[in-house]
DNA sequence: TTGAAAGCGTTACCAT
DNA sequence: ATGGTAACGCTTTCAA
């Protein structure tokens, strides 16, 4: 292999010189640094990434923990610690994927032995173990999600109930007066996650003070149907919904609706806040998403910053919803504002 | 940070010695190597990564290739990225996430810089680039999937025209004798893609050495309408589906069987071959299933034996798939096999 | 069975 | 503006 001595003899220069050239950390003389990139693409050399860590104490790797609980979507990990990976390249970071029940001594692991020089943190769950893990560990963490016990934590996250609101306003704007949500199934909130619980209570408040009429319903099961009857039952006036629950949900509720006898959107509005949008989705709603490409960059970037040592304090980012119109969304049918 | 030349001290023995006693590459009296484990932990002693990967010359890391065309699945890429992880951790090595368009530079750069020791490449399309990279690095690369030019390369793949024949007999099995195959949409075969072409080849020449009436149909969209109407067409006696195709055309096959009058499995057989299954599917087939649990393990095993100089040498295994049976193959309604 | 010391290839400090 | 060289922390050869 061709080392950084190789090219100093041929280029006729020191080994500090050819570094200093390369890396940019110093300044150079036009003409030896232009001579020394020449032979250093000639020879093919690539700085060895193991003594470059040793000598600089930095690896230029993020550690990106990802744990496979199989209740969680899988396309939906791979699309963060795939956008994280793009954005830890712009920063010329590469990322080291953890996973599994490995995520724990993962972390422990890649900080210990200085495999990593910071962590990136998905799919936190509202009492996550890897929360008391950051702290313990002298290597910056940033969270994509926000734990229970947050404090001390760097964490991002979407701001779910500005989504949530978001929703109602694009709703309210076309004339709705009767929103139902349909939030997670009971299986799921039986657990009491943080955000959607959060988000109901965001749903009920941002309805009352706008003066709607509003229901909230949970699936039985990962289907539409329960959930549909029910808000009607609770609610026949209901014109529009605003979905964040599980894809199943999602999928089946085209068809549910129709069994109804209503069609999207001329019978019933939809949109859906703070929710993943699978690419293969038969039928794509009005949204305001949960996307990876809002909340990783800003990860990222502090994370980077956090690793230059002048990172932000410990507090939550949250990061506003973009809306994507999908045509799901139009006026409220007569019959329904008449009463 | 801990060294090892503070553990040396604390335990009073030499720095090769508290290498040895934990790295076990030599034999160190039950004692010292007793006190040395003992006092290292107390001390919390980890190697630092960097100095082990450069006076070892190894770095224990594993890059893997995920190419993030949008147009390929996302929750396939990271069922297969994760596997690939924790079949890695197994032989204690980490795994690198090189992804985009960076696949091609980063396959280079994590090469030349010694930053991995091996390369795994996943979602190997017919003429993929990376085959021309991976026959100009030193570094092992196993792939996972078969290029058209696969020669000189290690590849790891299902065997998809096993799943095929072993899909058709469990049908024939059952008493089927008209059987039809749902293949890729028309969109992607134009594309002339390596595996479904072989796998509508193998079906026709396999039905026809069993004597059975097959038929293979192409969906128009992500959808299985056109496909099951022309089925029925084009070979009304189909009694069986063999399902080779996207996740939109079998989801939408239930409500479309339906829509001809036809229930799973009373009146019509289905099972697929060689196919992701994922699990939030509201309708799980009878399955000859592409799982990553096969191919990575196998994949992974041979990558590493390449990086510790004694793999096997270039060429293709292929792994046979495994019968997932869920209740959706039975018997052939008496009215097709009366004519 | 153990120890001493020579690398491994860079970075970065101290000189010039 | 450039060069010499001491770290960086570990593995491994050579001696004892």
């Amino acid at each position: 292999m061709v080392t950084i001595a190789d090219v100093a003899r041929e280029a006729r220069v020191s080994i500090s010189t050819v570094s200093y050239a390369l890396t940019g950390k110093r300044s150079i003389s036009e003409e030896t640094k232009k001579r020394v990139i020449e032979t250093a693409q000639r020879l093919g050399y690539t700085a060895r990434a193991s003594a470059r860590a040793l000598a600089a104490n930095r690896s230029e790797i993020v550690a990106v923990t990802a744990p496979f609980h199989p209740a969680t979507d899988a396309s939906a990990h791979m699309a963060f610690a795939m956008e994280i990976t793009i954005q830890a390249r712009a920063h010329d970071y590469d990322t080291l994927l953890l996973v599994h029940d490995d995520a724990l001594a993962g972390m422990k692991r890649s900080a210990a032995s200085a495999l990593a020089d910071g962590i990136i943190v998905l799919d936190v769950s509202a009492n996550d173990e890897r929360a008391h893990v950051a702290r313990s560990l002298t290597c910056p963490v940033v969270f994509i999600g926000v734990p229970d016990a947050a404090d001390g934590l760097v964490c991002v996250d979407l701001d779910f109930e500005l989504a949530i609101r978001l929703a109602v306003d694009a709703l309210v704007e076309h004339g709705h007066r009767a929103i139902a949500l349909i939030s997670q199934p009971k299986a799921i909130m039986q657990r009491e996650p943080n955000f959607p619980l959060r988000m109901e209570r965001e749903f009920a408040r941002y309805g009352a003070q706008r003066g709607l009429h509003v229901v909230i319903v949970h699936p039985d099961q990962d289907h539409a149907d329960t959930a549909v009857a029910e808000l009607f039952a609770r609610q026949p006036s209901t014109t529009a919904l605003v979905l964040s629950t599980t894809t199943g949900v999602v999928d089946s509720l085209d068809a549910t609706l129709a069994g109804h006898g209503l069609s999207i959107p001329s019978e019933i509005s939809v949109i859906t806040a703070g929710m993943m949008t699978p690419s293969y989705a038969s039928q794509q709603f009005d949204a305001f998403p949960l996307e990876p490409q809002l909340t990783c960059p800003v990860a990222v970037k502090q994370l980077v910053e956090l690793m230059a040592g002048q990172g932000p304090p410990p507090g939550v980012t949250l990061v506003a919803p973009t809306y994507r119109p999908r045509g799901t969304v139009a006026a409220a049918p007569i019959t329904a504002s008449t009463p």
